[in-house]
DNA sequence: CTGAAAGCGCTTACAG
DNA sequence: CTGAAAGCGCTTACAG
């Protein structure tokens, strides 16, 4: 059916063996023939299959990327779009493939990765995500397959990863709340088993302290468990209402501040705010949204680059990449700055 | 290096051509035989190399998605999020997993479809979108490959194809606003290329006719083209303003909202508005947005049951399949809805 | 510079 | 029910 390599062999001519030579451009070869073949292959439309040519090359111009169970996790939603772009932006640029691959449950997100990697359909893995103790980092560590993780693994500092300085850019959220006046501030977290949100942890409560600000317990909440609803009335309940708010994500923060304006809280009056993950929708709500820009784009495309660099086994400089923070002042925290 | 058929069939004691039996389950063995392979299978943490079944089965267990260039194209960007998690959610059900390409140029594109298709890396391929005159779906059909187009094909009726009824669905959102009492109804649209677009737009001239209001082409604006202050400027500058608005899109439609406050223009009070491309967003902001949900990740779900049927030659009733769509009203566009 | 041969890891008629 | 053989489409030492 499809023209194979034999099929331009015979009809220019030659063997199989100078067709693939003249495909693989590795080897020499007489520059007539290897112009007749090419002339003869564009005539077939012939096009390598790349299926055989992995086989035989053990590489597969793929990487995968392994999506944490989306669809429910709303909490996380516009990371995953604006990695997902620079995971893109690198990959084209490098000729690479993506096979993406998720699962419902942890253990099916380890079985898909099994599948990925055993089934060798991936040169290497991008991990969207880490987790303590995660089964797929173990799994990967193992089997001595490249992966570069978009986050910081807590037991093993060698990994390849990417990973913004997290507990700076809480630290510096607190810092920015302080500024404005501020003295109680609150935390809408993610899950706790989320590295990140361990670090922000860290960084929000080293904030409080070098501002001389005590740590509440009941001023950190974990948001992926709470409506907004809950979590406004959690905190407008307590005796001392906090009077600022740093929150995981743009979209759970729009969610709050609608909250906040069905009460009647205004927004930065009587609660300021700024969150991570900026988007572009960040500047067309009203009040525009403070931001800890935390560079998702370029987060996906630095690990394209780091894992590309992997698989081709050149020399890395270092295995842990920070990408700088920014924190971007805009109506939601800042009195008076429409 | 990694442990291979042979590996297997050796520490079993049998021939590779059992060992491939009894993974493939398609002949009999027999059951002492194939429990006791099982087991070394296990022990030996054998798993099938993905690629050398494809070699033989030429059939990969993948479908391809391209993406239109999404980085740049800002304008419907929401909707590939959705379509995508829609995607997602039926490869995971099906077993395929998801081989994504996207090209700079549509040249990009075409030569990025021509690489997964020829290269037999996909069995399938689902597009995003419907241009006039698409010389990737020209490739797709004159090559015979499997292939689902999310939209609709304006030269050829026999595509498989997802799609909504866009020019009910702006029809009904003219109905919408003429029911709200305005007469003035102007049209934020995408690329003219897009059928999406194109069909939109009939739909709303249309509505127009049947509510026997006049079309007037200063109230139709290609979105896409121009930036939000560019847009509302356009129609205020008018000497009939338009009092109502049908955008393209929630981010386009959050985006003007947000300039026509800057020009103390009330939504909906001075400008009633309605969007297409429903995001959970547009009920966290201020004013709420109304939509004409189409569904999206339907769409999505859709297009790969399809391709699935397509792909394993199963009978398919019919080859365009509509999704519905529904008016959702909200604050954006009716008076007095909070 | 080029061809014949072996092999990548699997499947599948063909015999038995 | 099972094994030996051929083959999927390619690449790559090995000779020449």
């Amino acid at each position: 059916m499809s023209v194979t390599i034999k099929d331009v062999a015979r009809a220019a001519g030659v063997s199989p063996s100078t067709v693939s030579r003249v495909i693989t451009k590795h080897s020499t070869v007489n520059k007539l023939t290897a112009q007749k073949v090419r002339k003869i292959m564009e005539e077939l439309e012939y096009h390598p299959n790349i299926i055989a040519q992995s086989l035989v090359s053990k590489s597969t111009s793929t990487i995968g990327v392994l999506f944490p169970k989306t669809a429910e996790q709303l909490y996380m939603n516009l990371f995953f779009i604006e990695v997902i772009r620079g995971i893109f932006s690198e990959t084209t640029a490098s000729m690479y493939d993506v096979l993406t691959t998720t699962g419902a449950t942890i253990d099916e997100e380890l079985q898909a990765t099994m599948n990925l990697v055993r089934g060798k359909r991936v040169d290497g893995l991008i991990l969207l995500q880490s987790r303590v103790n995660d089964p797929i980092i173990q799994f990967l560590q193992a089997e001595g397959f490249p992966f570069v993780l978009i986050g910081r693994h807590v037991q093993d500092d060698s990994l390849l990863s990417v990973d913004n300085d997290n507990v700076k850019a809480c630290y510096d959220a607190v810092k920015h709340m302080v500024e404005q006046g501020h003295e109680r501030i609150a935390f809408v977290n993610g899950p706790s088993d989320l590295v990140v949100c361990k670090d922000r942890q860290a960084g929000y409560e080293q904030g409080l302290k070098d501002a001389g600000l005590p740590i509440r317990d009941d001023y950190t909440l974990d948001g992926s468990q709470f409506s907004s609803f809950q979590a406004v009335s959690t905190f407008m309940s307590l005796p001392e209402r906090p009077t600022a708010l740093i929150v995981q994500d743009d979209l759970m923060c729009m969610d709050l501040i609608r909250t906040f304006k069905e009460m009647h809280i205004r927004v930065p009056e009587d609660m300021a705010m700024i969150s991570f993950n900026k988007m572009s929708i960040g500047g067309l709500v009203n009040p525009t949204l403070s931001n800890i820009d935390i560079d998702i784009f370029q987060l996906g495309k630095t690990a394209v680059e780091l894992l590309v660099k992997q698989i081709r086994s050149e020399k890395i400089e270092q295995c842990r990449w920070i990408v700088p923070h920014q924190i971007l002042s805009r109506q939601s925290s800042v009195l008076g700055s429409s």
